[in-house]
DNA sequence: TGTACATCAGTGAACGCGCGTTCACTGATGTAC
DNA sequence: TGTACATCAGTGAACGCGCGTTCACTGATGTAC
């Protein structure tokens, strides 16, 4: 067992980091499926096998990358939608999209990491799946608050748009009752749709492949989220919180 | 040189497309960065070296399978595309969207080489670029005929949705000039913001981040598209082409 | 305050495995006269 | 129709490199009496 306080335990969570600080330098260049321990203890200057005090499988270490940068989307998101004004839901929905686009632009192949193709041969532990919820939980629960204090048109367009096939609407029911909670259902498929648009928009710029396509990405990124939040149904409210506070500097995932 | 034709061309071209067939296999079971062209030759029962007759390096085996992968899928959206009355937009959109997720369900690996996060050290050729776009051109060619028919909404519930952005107006208007012509420039956002969406919403599926929170994928899947059709503006039309065409087999990547 | 002991970090060698690519070569197949 | 020659497919050995993981070990550091 490991000490758990005292020089040692410091001394040993600084080391701890410096690997895990070495492996995100690397996961830069190479990938995640290419990660060596061999290469980082040649960094650290240690022996390969040193490693193994540490982290006791390259698998470990993946995980404890992984879970870093779930934790540090999050916290990104969670403080971008703590800055504003409670009420203002569709201020709110917006600085938790651009949160979530400025940290992956921030720390592309930490985001790759994890909403980027699964590493192949590497299956993930329980562990990270409570971490990788929170981003999408905040998302959830700005809908739910809107809906719960009325701020939720709950039929946006509805001469316009299509009714929820029976399918959908069983799974909204579904959702509903996992969460959702009184949001209505057509809304609710919404949310799930501005929710894969977010994430695609932030694949594709974050992949490239949005160059030679988009120039201005900023904007286009700005315009489609604050339409697919009109989309879902959220109002936007004329005591909007300060703008300037959409695009402050991520989290490190470190 | 390698023969052009005759017998030895022949014997030559199904050799190719052996070791792609077996390449493909490969991929599966540990994705593309892990490719090695030992493997294949084993299971080839040839020495490693002789694959070199057939392809020059590795990444030129990558190169020939991405290709194949785009051409496979564009092929797909634009029969399904084919198969729709002219003048059905929506109906069209819808299949070529469904097209896209059916594909990408039926070949999940060869969907990953192409649209899951790039492999680590390969740099994509020029050879690559005319067949990724296709697919992106088939849905452009829809709205841009929409709206030269006067089928496309201008501006969709105008009273809801925002305004476009100078930044957004600007890029809606750089990309009118080259290539979606006289297509209204809030339509051309929005295009673009569905177009995020639906590969959004297939990464999330294939890349197995939405089990535990869908079920019937299908359904919230076709409800999406339809949204978001009528989002970008694209009139429902009463003379629907038969729905049946947009659940057909895809094409192989072989 | 000093000593004895246990804990832990890091070493170095080894196991057994993988890979891409080059090169000189052997034979078989197709082609031109 | 038959022979000589060129083309090409596939071989086998080698180069030089990488990797994860285990194991018995040496010392240094912290702890308990």
């Amino acid at each position: 067992m490991p000490p758990t306080s005292g020089l040692r335990a410091r001394v040993r969570a600084e080391l701890m980091q410096e690997i895990k600080d070495e492996a995100r330098r690397q996961l830069a260049e190479e990938g995640a499926s290419s990660l060596s321990l061999r290469a980082i203890a040649r960094h650290l200057d240690m022996v390969s096998s040193g490693i193994y005090r540490y982290f006791k499988s390259r698998d470990q270490l993946l995980t404890a990358l992984i879970v870093d940068a779930y934790e540090a989307i999050a916290t990104a998101v969670e403080e971008a939608d703590g800055r504003c004004a409670r009420t203002d839901f569709a201020g709110r929905w917006s600085a938790c999209c651009h949160a979530v686009r400025n940290w992956a632009l921030a720390y592309p192949h930490e985001y790759t990491l994890i909403y980027g193709s699964p590493v192949p041969g590497y299956h993930a532990p329980e562990e990270t799946t409570a971490p990788a919820s929170r981003v999408t939980l905040a998302l959830v629960v700005i809908v739910h608050e809107a809906a719960a204090a009325g701020m939720l048109r709950s039929s946006f367009a509805a001469d316009m748009s299509p009714r929820l096939s029976k399918g959908a609407a069983a799974e909204a029911a579904r959702l509903a009752a996992s969460g959702f909670g009184e949001v209505p259902h057509d809304a609710i498929i919404r949310a799930l749709t501005a929710w894969t648009q977010l994430f695609g928009a932030v694949n594709f710029e974050v992949f490239g492949r949005l160059t030679d396509i988009v120039e201005d990405g900023d904007a286009v990124f700005d315009q489609s989220v604050r339409e697919m939040s009109a989309f879902v149904g959220l109002v936007e409210s004329a005591l909007a919180a300060p703008k300037s506070s959409r695009r402050t500097r991520p989290t490190s995932p470190a």
